[in-house]
DNA sequence: GGAGCCCCGGTTTTT
DNA sequence: CCGGGGCTCC
C-alpha cells in the first residue's frame, strides 16, 4: 500500500490503526480530510467491504468531495457502495427503510425549519399564549435542544429542571407547545431534522433487532468533525460501535463553533470516557499557512481554558505579519479593504479568487459590497437566501411533498392557495380548526367536508374540492412519471410557471429563472438515477432534496471573483488571503456572547477559525464607529486582537484624525450628556485622540482599556432637524445627513440662501 | 381575499 | 436600514 507513503508519520499511525476505537485531533490545515479519506481507501484495500464501512459527515458536500477523492483511489465502483452522507441523509434512509417500526410511513416528510417555525407559531397562536414571549425561533430552539438531548415531551414534563428554566424565563408553557409540536408532526406524517436523530435513537432503543441488524452491517466507522456532534449523533454512533469499538471520529475541539445549534464540544473532549481504550492521534503539522498566522492563531487560542492542548506547527516559511487595519468608519474600512485587495494583486500576484473577505453577521457584507462595486472588484457573496429556501421553489416542491404525503400539513397550508385560487386565510383557518378537532389531517378533512362539518359556504366548497382533484390527479401519475414529468406538469397546470411570467421587473424574472433552474436540477437528477439504474420518482426526489442546502453550489466557485462570507460559513475552506472585518466589541465577539465564559470561547474559536483560514496573508480591520440597525454606534478594537501575541502583528500607523470627525465629538455634546446621565457610566475618551505613531503594543493597551466602556455615544451624524450656524448661510436646518466616501455630508435648508450640501469636515457649523 | 401602510426588531445556521 | 407581520381599506 504504497499510497500510505503520501502521509506524514502521524498521520499514517492514525490511519493504520484500525483495531480499535480512536480519536484524530487533527488541527487546522493539517490534513484531517486526507486521513479520513485514506483510512477508508486502507480499510477497503485491506478487504473490507465497501457497504461494511460507515462515513458520516455534516454537510453533503463533504460527503461527496470525499467519495470523490476516494473513488479515484479504489475506483467508483468500489467507492458508490459506502455508506457515506450526512448524519440526517443516512439515517433518513434507515428512517425509511424501517418505517413499519417507527409509526410513520416510509414517505414521510421532513420538515425544514421554516415548517417548523411556521407550525410552532400556529400552535401559539392555537393555545392563545403570547406571541411576543413565545416566539417560534426561541420555542423552536428549545424544542431542538430537548430532541437533541433526547428529552420527548412526556420526559420534559417530569423534568423539574427543565420546568424551572422554562419558569425563570417565563415561558413555562414550552413543554405545552412541544408536545402539540410532537403531536402534529406525527399527525401530519413528517419529522424535522432533529427528528431524524432523535427517531433513530428511539428506533434503536425500541427494536434491539433493528440495532443489531446495523451494528452487524457496520463493521467500521468514521466520523467526521466530531467536536460539532450533539448528544442524539453522539449515542446513535455509541450504539453502533459499542460492541466492536471499530471507530474512528476525527475532529478539531479548536474549531467547534456550532454550539448554539445544539453541538456539545465535550463529546471530543470526553471522548476517552465513553471509549475507554481508545488511542488518541493528534496531527500537529499544519500545511495551510505561514508560521506566522500558525503562531498568531495559536497564542489565540491558548487564552481558551476547555481545550485539548496541542502544539500545532507549520514548516512553512514566516511569512508576512497579520496586519491591523484600523480604520474610523465601516465605509472607509470597506475602502481600505478594497484598495489592499488591488495592492495584493498588483504587488503580489494575487488573483482574486486567492482573496476572501469574512465577517462575523451577514448584514456586514452590504457595506463591503458597495467599496469593491465602487472599485470594480468583482466578488461573489455566499450564504444568504439559499436557493432551496427561495419562496418559488418551496412552493413547488411543497407540490411534491402534498402529492407524495397528503398529510404534510405544512406544505398543505403553503400551497392551498399557490398560485391564488380563492382559498384565503379564514378558509385554511376553518380547515385546521376542523382537522384539530377531530385529529386528523387537513387532507383527510378535504376527502370528506360533509363529514366533519366543514363550515365552507358552496363556492368554497367547490374551490376546495378542486384543488383537491387536482392534487389527487398528481399523486395518481406519480407511478407512471418520473420525478421530471411530474414537476413539469404541476408548474404548468397549477399556473405556477404563468405566474412567474406575469411581468419582466427584476424580480418576476429571477422568480423565473429560479423555477427554470429548478426543473434543470430535477432533470439531471432524473437522469443519473436512470443511467445508475434506480428509480427517479417524485419521493426519490424528495428524500435527497429535502437535505440539500445549496452550500454545495459550486456553479462559479473558480471565477476570478473575491469571496465574502460569515466566518462560520468559512469552515473548512481556505484563501492565500484572508480579510477578518469587524472585529469590534459587541460585534466580534457578539455582544450576545457575554453571557457565559463558555459562549465567549466559543467566539475565540470563531475568530480561531477565521484566522487559520488564510495561507499567506491575514488581515484583521476594525472601526471606531459602524452603522448598525439605522444608526452609527461607536465601537472599540475587540478584545480578541489582544489575545494575539503582538510579536505577529503589524499594527497601523495611526492616521491624523480628520478635522469632521474631532469637531464632530463637540456638536454632539449635548445628545452625549443626555445620554451619560441616562447611563451611568461613560468614559469621556470615546475616541482615540491623534497618535503619532503607534505600535502593536500601544494600540493593544488601548483596546484593552476601552473594552468593556459602554458605548453611550449613539448617533455620530448631525441631528436631522437640528438648527445650525453657518459662517456665510447664517442660520439653517438640518434635512438630512449622509456619509459619502468616509466624508459626513448634511443637506441644511438656510431659507432665502437656499438648501445647500456641506461637507462637514470643511463647513464651520456651529451647531445651535 | 388581497394590496398597501405602519411598527417592530434585528447573531452565527453543516441538516 | 431592512424585512416580516399585523392592520386597514377596497
Amino acid at each position: 500500500m504504497e499510497f500510505l507513503n503520501e502521509l506524514n508519520e502521524s498521520q499514517r499511525k492514525a490511519v493504520e490503526y484500525v483495531d480499535g476505537a480512536s480519536l484524530v485531533i487533527a488541527g487546522a490545515g493539517s490534513g484531517k480530510t486526507r486521513v479520513l479519506t485514506y483510512k477508508i481507501a486502507y480499510l477497503l484495500k485491506k478487504g473490507i467491504h465497501p457497504t461494511s464501512i460507515l462515513a458520516l459527515t455534516f454537510t453533503n458536500k463533504a460527503a461527496r468531495e470525499m467519495k470523490e477523492r476516494i473513488a479515484q483511489m479504489v475506483g467508483e465502483r468500489t467507492a458508490r457502495y459506502l455508506w457515506m452522507g450526512t448524519f440526517h441523509s443516512v439515517f433518513s434512509r434507515i428512517l425509511r427503510a424501517e418505517a413499519e417500526k417507527t409509526g410513520y410511513s416510509k414517505n414521510f416528510s421532513i420538515y425544514d425549519s421554516s415548517d417548523s417555525n411556521s407550525l410552532i407559531k400556529s400552535i401559539v397562536k392555537d393555545l392563545k399564549i403570547d406571541e411576543k414571549t413565545y416566539k417560534a425561533g426561541l420555542v423552536h430552539s428549545r424544542i431542538s435542544f430537548a430532541k437533541n438531548n433526547l428529552i420527548t415531551p412526556d420526559a420534559y414534563r417530569g423534568n423539574t429542571d427543565l420546568l424551572k428554566a422554562d419558569m425563570y424565563s417565563k415561558v413555562p408553557r414550552i413543554v405545552d407547545v412541544y408536545d402539540i409540536y410532537t403531536q402534529r408532526c406525527k399527525l401530519a406524517d413528517a419529522m424535522d431534522f432533529d427528528d431524524l436523530l432523535l427517531q433513530t435513537n428511539i428506533l434503536f432503543r425500541n427494536h434491539p433487532d433493528v440495532l443489531q441488524k446495523y451494528r452487524n452491517a457496520f463493521s467500521y466507522i468514521l466520523v467526521d468533525e466530531y467536536q460539532d456532534t450533539n448528544f442524539a449523533q453522539y449515542l446513535i454512533v455509541r450504539k453502533l460501535s459499542e460492541q466492536h469499538e471499530r471507530i474512528c471520529v476525527v475532529g478539531d475541539d479548536a474549531q467547534s463553533i456550532y454550539s448554539f445549534r445544539g453541538a456539545n464540544i465535550d463529546n471530543i473532549l470526553k471522548f476517552k470516557n465513553s471509549y475507554s481504550n481508545a488511542q488518541v492521534f493528534k496531527l500537529e503539522q499544519n500545511y495551510r499557512s505561514t508560521q506566522t498566522i500558525v503562531n498568531a492563531a495559536n497564542s489565540l487560542i491558548d487564552k481558551n481554558s476547555e481545550q485539548i492542548r496541542k502544539n500545532v506547527f507549520s514548516e512553512k516559511e514566516k511569512g508576512n505579519l497579520i496586519k491591523l487595519l484600523s480604520t474610523f468608519t465601516d465605509l472607509e474600512e470597506g475602502v481600505v479593504v478594497a484598495d489592499s485587495i488591488n495592492q495584493l494583486r498588483r504587488k503580489q500576484g494575487y488573483s482574486y479568487q486567492n482573496i476572501a473577505i469574512l465577517y462575523r453577521t451577514n448584514s456586514q457584507s452590504r457595506v463591503l459590497e458597495e467599496a469593491l462595486r465602487k472599485k470594480a472588484i468583482p466578488y461573489r457573496i455566499y450564504g444568504g437566501l439559499s436557493f432551496y429556501q427561495r419562496k418559488e421553489i418551496k412552493d413547488v416542491i411543497a407540490y411534491c411533498r402534498l402529492i407524495n404525503n397528503h398529510n404534510d400539513e405544512e406544505a398543505i397550508k403553503r400551497i392551498i392557495n399557490v398560485p391564488a385560487r380563492g382559498i384565503g386565510d379564514t378558509t385554511v383557518g376553518k380547515l385546521t380548526e376542523c382537522a384539530q378537532t377531530h385529529a386528523v389531517s387537513i387532507w383527510d378533512v378535504l376527502q370528506d367536508m360533509l363529514a366533519y362539518n366543514l363550515a365552507v359556504n358552496a363556492g368554497t366548497a367547490t374551490k376546495l374540492a378542486g384543488f383537491r382533484k387536482m392534487i389527487s390527479f398528481f399523486a395518481s401519475q406519480s407511478d407512471s412519471l418520473n420525478a421530471y414529468e411530474l414537476v413539469m406538469q404541476i408548474v404548468k397546470m397549477t399556473g405556477i410557471i404563468n405566474d412567474t411570467y406575469v411581468d419582466k421587473s427584476p424580480e418576476a424574472m429571477s422568480r423565473q429563472e429560479n423555477v427554470q433552474e429548478l426543473l434543470k436540477a430535477i432533470h439531471e437528477f432524473c437522469e443519473q438515477r436512470v443511467t445508475a439504474g434506480e428509480s427517479a420518482n417524485i419521493g426519490d426526489f424528495l428524500s435527497e432534496v429535502s437535505l440539500l442546502t445549496d452550500q454545495d453550489n459550486t456553479d462559479d466557485a473558480n471565477t476570478e471573483k473575491v469571496t465574502m462570507m460569515t466566518v462560520h460559513a468559512a469552515k473548512g475552506l481556505e484563501f492565500k488571503a484572508v480579510f477578518i472585518v469587524g472585529m469590534e466589541e459587541d460585534l466580534f465577539p457578539s455582544a450576545y456572547a457575554f453571557e457565559s465564559e463558555r459562549s465567549l470561547e466559543e467566539e475565540r474559536r470563531l475568530f480561531y477559525v477565521a484566522i487559520t483560514r488564510a495561507e499567506e496573508q491575514c488581515f484583521i480591520s476594525f472601526s471606531k464607529s459602524r452603522f448598525r440597525n439605522g444608526k452609527t454606534t461607536n465601537s472599540n478594537p475587540s478584545r480578541f486582537i489582544k489575545d494575539i501575541d503582538p510579536q505577529y502583528l503589524d499594527a497601523p500607523e495611526e492616521k491624523v484624525q480628520p478635522s469632521w470627525l474631532q469637531r464632530q465629538d463637540e456638536s454632539f455634546d449635548f445628545e452625549f450628556e443626555r445620554k451619560s446621565f441616562q447611563h451611568q457610566s461613560f468614559s469621556s475618551s470615546k475616541v482615540t485622540k491623534p497618535v503619532e505613531r503607534q505600535t502593536a503594543q500601544k494600540l493593544i493597551k488601548i483596546a484593552a482599556r476601552e473594552q468593556g466602556t459602554k458605548q453611550v455615544v449613539e448617533n455620530k451624524n448631525l441631528p436631522v432637524g437640528a438648527f445650525v450656524k453657518h459662517a456665510v448661510f447664517g442660520i439653517g436646518k438640518v434635512l438630512e445627513t449622509t456619509i459619502a466616501d468616509g466624508n459626513e455630508k448634511a443637506e441644511i435648508d438656510f431659507g432665502e440662501k437656499g438648501k445647500k450640501s456641506l461637507l462637514l469636515k470643511f463647513a464651520k457649523l456651529e451647531l445651535l
